[in-house]
DNA sequence: CGTCTTTGACCCGCGC
DNA sequence: GCGCGGGTCAAAGACG
């Protein structure tokens, strides 16, 4: 099977220290882009009155960062449930992942290389000013406890939110920064989409029952070293500080036994994670066809 | 035994 | 209204 490539399992079977906050670097030839609503996701978390920026200059910092990105500040969106207790913390939960796993963000309509150029040194100062706030830890109140909004609208097969209503966060990442994700994901499904060489895989939350988190990954048909990541929904749960029993119990044992990144060395260019013994993952980002699961011929 | 991936079928949003 | 294409379901088999 030729596009049987299925790098992405092991993105939930990597786990990564979560203390560790990965280096700058401002090389972009294989740094990570965050493109689209994840501006929107940042602005809306400071918003929420559940998050208590720590330092009022620093939030509205933040905030004037990601105006320009958001003069909308649509909190309303679908996929989103602000009433849920959940949603300030993993709104906060997602900027600390996302600033520690992809430092730079630019908006999706942005991606092309001009803009790039163009915007080069503007982004790298708001990346300077990201990362610097990403230090402070943004906790919740402690009157939030830790229950599924009863608002929390579960997504029945007959009733799909429309696409275009969707919140998304698309993301591109190297194959490294793929295993960096802490979240656990259990594929569902995989198709071949019109265009592209290769297949886009879809992914659930496996960390809790009825997490309506999603994510799709693809490789890039332009750039086959990178991958983009679309996360859609809510996670109904905390960000897990590891993987738990439910998750990953079977297939990816051999791969949590490999070390995790080391602190400080979880970056767009670190060596992989996948093995401490080889120069290349076991699935190389190159040769997607390949199945890591199935033994060497 | 529990959880995983695989994969064909089905559902449905969306453009024409 | 129709058809295409993307997203999800669910059964079957694999894995440890």
């Amino acid at each position: 099977m030729a596009e049987d490539w299925d790098l992405f399992a092991i993105v939930r079977s990597c786990q990564s220290a979560t203390t560790t906050i990965p280096q700058t670097t401002t090389n972009n030839t294989s740094s990570s882009l965050v493109t689209s609503t994840i501006k929107e996701e940042i602005y809306d978390a400071f918003s929420s009155p559940n998050i208590v920026p720590p330092n009022t200059n620093e939030f509205q910092e933040l905030h004037q960062l990601f105006t320009p990105f958001n003069p909308t500040n649509n909190t309303s969106a679908p996929g989103i449930n602000p009433n849920s207790p959940y949603f300030a913390e993993q709104e906060s939960q997602q900027i600390s992942e996302h600033l520690h796993i992809w430092p730079h963000f630019v908006p999706e309509q942005s991606s092309t290389p001009s803009f790039n150029r163009f915007h080069d040194q503007q982004q790298q100062q708001q990346i300077n000013q990201l990362q610097a706030l990403q230090k402070h830890e943004f906790r919740l109140p402690q009157n939030i406890s830790p229950t599924v909004s009863p608002n929390a609208q579960p997504q029945t097969p007959k009733s799909r939110k429309r696409k275009s209503q969707q919140k998304k966060m698309v993301c591109h990442v190297t194959a490294d920064n793929l295993s960096a994700d802490l979240w656990a994901w259990r594929k569902y499904g995989q198709k071949p989409i019109k265009g592209s060489p290769y297949p886009r895989n879809y992914y659930r939350c496996s960390s809790s029952k009825g997490c309506m988190a999603r994510k799709q990954v693809e490789r890039s048909n332009t750039e086959p070293d990178m991958f983009v990541v679309t996360y859609t929904g809510d996670h109904s749960h905390p960000r897990p500080t590891h993987r738990n029993s439910l998750a990953g119990s079977t297939r990816s044992k051999t791969l949590v036994t490999n070390p995790p990144p080391s602190p400080g060395s979880l970056s767009c260019f670190q060596a992989t994670p996948f093995s401490s013994s080889s120069s290349s993952p076991p699935h190389s980002p190159t040769s997607p066809e390949e199945d890591p699961r199935k033994p060497p011929i």
